[in-house]
DNA sequence: CTGAGTAACTGATATATGTCATGTAATTTG
DNA sequence: CAAATTACATGACATATATCAGTTACTCAG
């Protein structure tokens, strides 16, 4: 559906932490002359789950949500890919339908390469084999990490390490010390990563808000208290 | 702590499909050369949560448990690794310390690839750099399923998924139509697999027994009605 | 073989969280 | 800009599952 224009990967924001970060000037044009750029609005879809995979995405600018849907028709979010992040790659090597189904959370510029491109450049370019190891064994870890929360923490605490988390991947820091999380999600969007009903996850954010250690102005929210809120984790980080 | 001894990698149990099922014999020859094989007892473990990784883990023969540790002591089962998986792959190239403590939860064998070797494998070998991307897709897929099971099932339907999942990796069809899950595993690790107390999941297997779906020998599981169990976790398989 | 320790199992009760209901605030749309 | 829709918020209640307590059945070391 996306509006098509080309980009260079060598202007691309997410450049250096992407899997071609450490590629020559050389092949990272060629990797530029085999993709598309594509734009999304928010709700606009990349991939569905249940569809055969054609190729990978990268992620420019903007968020996207993967999610899965189980027979009851629970939406549940089981990834948040941002800038420099790629998506769909796990289907490529592994020769199954998408799993997931990714969707832009907003305005998204999204780069798509070719299935046949990427696993050639994997060939060729032991780099972006590493990279892409890496990325998945990361992906991996937080997963895992994700299954055992489930098991090991309330909700109260999932959503205090969810809060830290998004810090970590979308926090900023303002003059006034307070961290603002520069990602809109809906509460139901929150609460589907945590595994909670929405009501649930609301009654707790008033918890934390009336404690002090998050602010919320509209949908945004600032994190005012980071230790308060490691503390209510329950955590060694 | 594991007795040493030398068995070639082309003899192994695991080798159609690990993921150098598709090195030519030199080369195979020469992972055997850069290997050890270790033997671990019940409840031996391979790595713990938090050391540094040394080398790769490829299983020859055996289950090993890779858990992760709450702050509260409790115990999550994360994967269970079986012949011809690996383990320990995800820390090398994240360089991170391991996350997760491996376990043997039987006699075990299990090959112990240096960390250096490994990466000069992955560089110059394209195929074992494939195979590891799909094992590390394939992990993943695994684990933001059990995510979103966490979110979107009940612990019944849970551990019908369980019993079914173990079914794919380790039944053993009988002459009498029977499935043998040839996996001995406490209803302590059952549990915190799925993510439930042990006297919960206890009350579901009875629950199942009671209704004809399972039997019980011991400790091991029969599962004598398939259908039905699908039909109770409540999935499209 | 035997006793000690652990695992399996069952029952009673407590509680965290889901669900339903209702009202208000914020967005979107014609 | 108003109307309609959607998201946020809070209360009341229901329930799945955890926790605690106790019994029985294995398992393993001596």
């Amino acid at each position: 559906m996306g509006r098509q224009s080309q980009l260079s990967c060598e202007n691309c924001p997410s450049k250096g932490n992407g899997i071609f970060c450490e590629l020559e000037s050389v092949a990272l044009k060629d990797v530029s002359e085999h993709k598309v750029v594509n734009k999304y609005k928010k709700g606009q879809t990349l991939f569905v789950q249940g569809n055969p995979p054609f190729g990978m995405y990268c992620v420019s600018t903007g968020n996207v949500k993967i999610t899965q849907i189980g027979s009851d028709g629970k939406e549940s979010i089981v990834r948040i890919a941002s800038a420099g992040d790629v998506l769909g790659h796990r289907s490529i090597f592994t020769d199954q339908y998408y799993n997931a189904t990714a969707t832009a959370i907003e305005e998204c510029s999204v780069c798509f390469i070719d299935k046949k491109y990427i696993l050639k450049l994997v060939q060729e370019k032991p780099s972006v084999a590493c990279n892409l190891i890496a990325q998945l064994g990361r992906d991996l870890g937080a997963a895992e990490k994700r299954v055992s929360s489930f098991y090991q923490k309330n909700v109260r605490e999932r959503l205090a390490e969810l809060l830290l988390l998004l810090k970590e991947s979308h926090g900023i820091t303002q003059d006034d010390g307070k961290v603002k999380l520069n990602i809109k999600l809906t509460r139901e969007e929150m609460a589907s990563i945590i595994g909670t009903a929405s009501e649930t996850l609301i009654r707790f954010m008033s918890e934390l808000k009336n404690e002090g250690f998050i602010e919320q102005v509209g949908k945004t929210i600032f994190i005012t208290n980071e230790e308060g809120l490691i503390d209510f984790a329950g955590i060694g980080y």
